[in-house]
RNA sequence: GGGCGAUUGGCUCAGUGGUAGAGCACUCGCUUCACACGCGAGGGGUCACUGGUUCGAACCCAGUAUCGCCCA
């Protein structure tokens, strides 16, 4: 036995296993700060990750376990690159989900009119049908009770998964910090022109009766209906001009009719007037390219608003505004001022106050009556604009909203933003062109007020004028230093709060911020913008940031946008775009669907590691399957990771380069290095998935092949024999691919670590190849390889044991081949159990007759 | 309608110019002292289709089809 052996301070289980060492792995972790964030490095000195604030309101998803493994791995590979890392954790509490969450939870509805209540108690029993209204504060309280509750639940799985978070660097999207943040960035904006307020056609949900924005948008096919109807024109009232309409109930908001400049059928018309059929208001008819001759009978109605081509229409051929939709989505109580026959008074009172589905009846009623229109509805289906979350078409409303600019009506700026597109690293690289489409396709500057109540105030008052008016171009911002503030309690400067909405006084502005307007500062609020410069300047812009592909157009555009603007710089360098879970029909995994995974059941299934494997399968920006099998293969991977370790353990503890003499021991130790330098590679191109396949298929080469080959000389138990080359090759080898699995099986390589090391294997260095201090010839280990195979096979054939023994084994081959073959003929007899070993010289590649020994 | 991606054995996927790969599943065999949560062997594919470039194409080019996504 080696000298070395007296020094064994192994450890080793009799029966290694994977169960409990979550939870006793990720206590350790956090008792010895493994991953926490030492500020004292510099910028060149740390790799940051802009995390991914999950939805808490929203339910696990095994979509949330794919993604941040992805991300986790990375951050693993960083660290023990020589990074500080700083892996910070977020949770997204700010907006609707989280209204509509605790809505549900507490059977509450918020009243911004009712006054608070303390110590409030919601109902016993909630119910859905009946919520209890309550106020904006009480209401805003109860969302942050809950969303701490959700953020329990999401904290044990990330710990549970393994994640290498740092959990003293925490944030939520609605925190003190956060609304700072948020409301400096606004007010810097603000100041610097980029924020502006601006009273337009606005796309409107009347379900949750606030403004969404371009990048909340999403089309629906539904059906609807082309409907025939005539205007006379003022010239030559017999001369009826036909459009055809989906909407016909917007007939009383119609200013114009439009057709193509060069359709030669209504070029006489243009410059003309008709007449509004039923409300006999006068309009022009114009010209204008976006309408479509192929489309109904080629000249449009237009109205204020039907759609945005509508607002297209409007705003270039400066139109009169002649809404009739109000906010809840009704046609207005009132007469508008423009009908003026008494015919149109009468019949605007059938439609008046209606939603717009019954308006749009009782307008074909009375067209049909009148004889305006022709002929019975022509059924289509057509794309429809919806808010993202919402189930009712968007009406668009004339509104006051702010908006910040972002390149939509500005050429320049949105030229600068697509230079900023390319100057990311995109991971995969195609990903830049979901964001080149989204940013030329742009056609406003960004909405970001909400008319909601759990989001971060928009930090602003007016001042009223003596009717108590607001004269919303003397804007009173608060100073920086006052900051966080909700202009609903607090008090602008000059001003005392009992001159709140009295004449002369002043007004707060009730409205929220979009909630993108928040999170699109997560670098800044996590990296201790304008509150830790110190931390700032170590962090920022952050190295990477991990997201899926469908919120590019929101989270990541508008990440840019603000960094751009406040910063002028990149928020980061990379952007790793994970793909979709697809269940196995091959659909987007969808709780509506029913075939969502809870995520807990699964870890606890399979093991934390084993679900790691799956997750880390799944290549950057591709889509992947959701596959118990990956699962089963990757517990299969962890268990041999114990088991091989083991092995190598009870032989020995130590390893040294310097005793690897044999042949066969040093080209599996270049062959590893030449993985280890394939790993490293894919690593740095944030190919994870790579990195782990190459890592795998040399381990299972290592276990099938090079351990059997030299168990019998690392034994001891034949004299003569290299049995120190194969003890240090395997230490060495074992050490080496656990630090290559440490990034992905972090439960599995710790424990192993554990057994003959005091420190975490995540705070060792990664393996490094370019100290290359074995020079081996790989093809050994390769034709090995071969002629164990050859063996086995004519043992499988002859359906013997593999131990069976052999009698005389003729290995055949060119004299290359039989030269390397005769340096590892002592481990091939051992291996193979053949007694006596022949070699012939042939042209052919290698091969084998064996001459099995009689019993 | 525009764009992006995908199409490789029954399944899930690697493979960017040089004789088609892995795992799972399947078949046959092995109580081998790290591992039966294991080990060995085997069968199975004209790489979606049509052209082109090339000495040579799963890979490069053009087009077609199907699927998915993004944008209108």
């Amino acid at each position: 036995m080696s000298s070395k052996s007296e020094s064994l301070s192994v450890n080793i289980p009799e029966k290694p296993s994977l169960s409990g060492i979550e939870e006793k792995w990720a206590t350790t972790w956090q008792d010895a700060g493994t991953y926490s964030f030492d500020r004292t490095k510099t910028r060149d000195q740390i790799f940051s990750i802009d995390t991914p604030p999950p939805t808490v309101s929203g339910s696990l998803h095994v979509g949330h376990v794919f993604s941040y493994t992805h991300t986790d791995c990375i951050a693993r590979y960083k660290r023990m690159r020589g990074f500080e890392v700083f892996y910070p954790m977020g949770w997204d509490d700010n907006g609707l989900p989280t209204e509509r969450r605790v809505q549900n939870y507490f059977g509450v509805r918020c009243d911004p009119s009712l006054p608070y209540v303390a110590d409030y108690t919601p109902p016993a029993k909630p119910d859905a049908k009946k919520q209890e209204p309550i106020s904006r504060k009480n209401f805003i309280e109860l969302c942050e009770q809950l969303t701490i509750e959700d953020e329990v639940v999401f904290e044990d799985l990330w710990r549970r998964m393994g994640l290498s978070i740092d959990w003293a660097q925490t944030y939520q999207t609605i925190d003190k910090n956060a609304q700072r943040v948020s409301q400096l960035a606004f007010l810097r904006n603000l100041a610097r022109g980029e924020a502006y307020q601006s009273e337009a056609p606005t796309l409107w949900d009347v379900t949750f009766r606030t403004a969404v924005a371009q990048a909340e948008l999403e089309d629906r096919e539904v059906p609807g209906a082309y409907h025939r109807i005539g205007f006379a024109p003022t010239e030559n009232p017999a001369e009826t001009v036909y459009i055809e309409t989906t909407r016909p109930e917007l007939l009383a908001a119609c200013v114009a009719l439009v057709a193509h400049p060069d359709d030669p059928r209504y070029q006489p018309l243009f410059g003309t007037n008709v007449i509004t059929p039923v409300f006999g208001v006068e309009v022009p008819v114009m010209a204008h390219t976006l309408a479509d001759p192929e489309k109904g009978s080629g000249i449009a109605m237009v109205c204020t608003f039907g759609d945005l081509a509508d607002v297209t229409w409007w705003r270039e051929l400066q139109l009169p505004t002649r809404p009739i939709v109000g906010w809840d989505g009704r046609i207005t109580s009132e007469t508008p001022p423009w009908i003026t026959t008494r015919a149109g008074k009468v019949r605007f009172a059938a439609i008046a106050g209606t939603t717009s589905f019954t308006a749009k009846q009782r307008m074909v009623e009375v067209l049909r009556e009148s004889g305006d229109m022709v002929g019975e509805p022509k059924a289509i289906t057509h794309p429809v604009k919806f808010f993202e979350k919402g189930d009712k078409p968007l009406e668009i409303v004339t509104t006051r909203q702010w908006y910040i600019a972002n390149g939509g009506r500005d050429p320049k700026l949105r030229g600068e933003l697509l230079e900023r597109g390319r100057e990311i690293i995109w991971h995969p690289p195609h990903m830049l062109v979901r964001y080149e489409n989204w940013v030329e396709g742009l056609n406003g500057d960004w909405l970001i007020s909400r008319q909601r109540f759990f989001g971060v105030p928009v930090p602003v008052w007016y001042a009223l004028d003596a009717d108590a008016n607001p004269d919303y171009e003397q804007v009173l911002a608060p100073s920086e230093a006052e900051l966080p503030i909700d202009p609903s309690s607090d008090v602008p400067a000059g001003y005392t709060e009992d001159q709140r909405n009295q004449p002369g006084g002043f007004m707060g502005d009730p409205d929220v911020m979009d909630t993108w307007a928040t999170s699109s500062l997560t670098p800044q609020i996590a990296g201790g913008w304008e509150r830790d410069p110190d931390l700032f300047e170590r962090v920022f812009p952050m190295d990477m940031r991990p997201q899926a592909h469908e919120i590019i157009r929101t989270w990541l555009f508008s990440s840019v946008v603000r960094a751009d603007l406040e910063n002028n710089e990149l928020p980061w360098k990379h952007a790793a775009i994970s793909g979709w879970i697809l269940d196995p029909d091959r659909k987007k995994m969808s709780k509506s669907k029913g075939n969502v995974v809870t995520p807990m059941d699964m870890l606890d299934e399979y093991s934390s590691d084993a679900v790691r494997y799956w997750a880390a399968s799944g290549r950057p920006g591709t889509d992947t399957a959701f596959d118990i099998g990956q699962m089963k293969i990757g517990r299969r991977l962890a268990i041999k990771l114990l088991n091989a370790s083991k092995f190598v353990l009870t032989i020995t503890n130590s390893g040294d380069v310097e005793q690897v003499t044999d042949p066969l021991d040093q080209a599996m130790l270049t062959r590893l290095n030449d993985t280890v330098k394939s790993a490293t590679a894919a690593f740095e191109d944030f190919n994870y998935a790579k990195a782990l396949d190459t890592a795998e298929s040399f381990f299972w080469e290592f276990t099938d092949d090079y351990v059997e080959l030299v168990k019998e000389r690392a034994y001891g138990e034949s004299d003569g024999m290299n049995t120190q080359s194969a003890r240090s090759a395997l230490y060495l080898a074992l050490t080496i691919q656990l630090r290559l699995f440490a990034p992905f099986l972090p439960f599995t390589t710790e424990e192993t670590w554990s057994w003959f090391n005091d420190d975490s294997i995540h705070s060792q260095q990664w393996p490094d190849s370019t100290k290359a201090v074995i020079n081996g010839d790989p093809q050994i280990f390769t034709d090995a390889q071969t002629a164990l195979g050859l063996v086995r096979k004519a043992k499988s054939e002859a359906k013997v044991s593999m131990k069976a023994e052999v009698s005389n084994g003729v290995f055949s081959g060119s004299s290359e081949q039989l030269e390397r073959l005769k340096l590892v003929q002592k481990d091939l007899a051992a291996a193979g159990n053949i007694r006596k070993l022949d070699f012939v010289t042939t042209q052919a590649g290698i091969h084998v007759a064996v001459e099995l020994a009689t019993s």
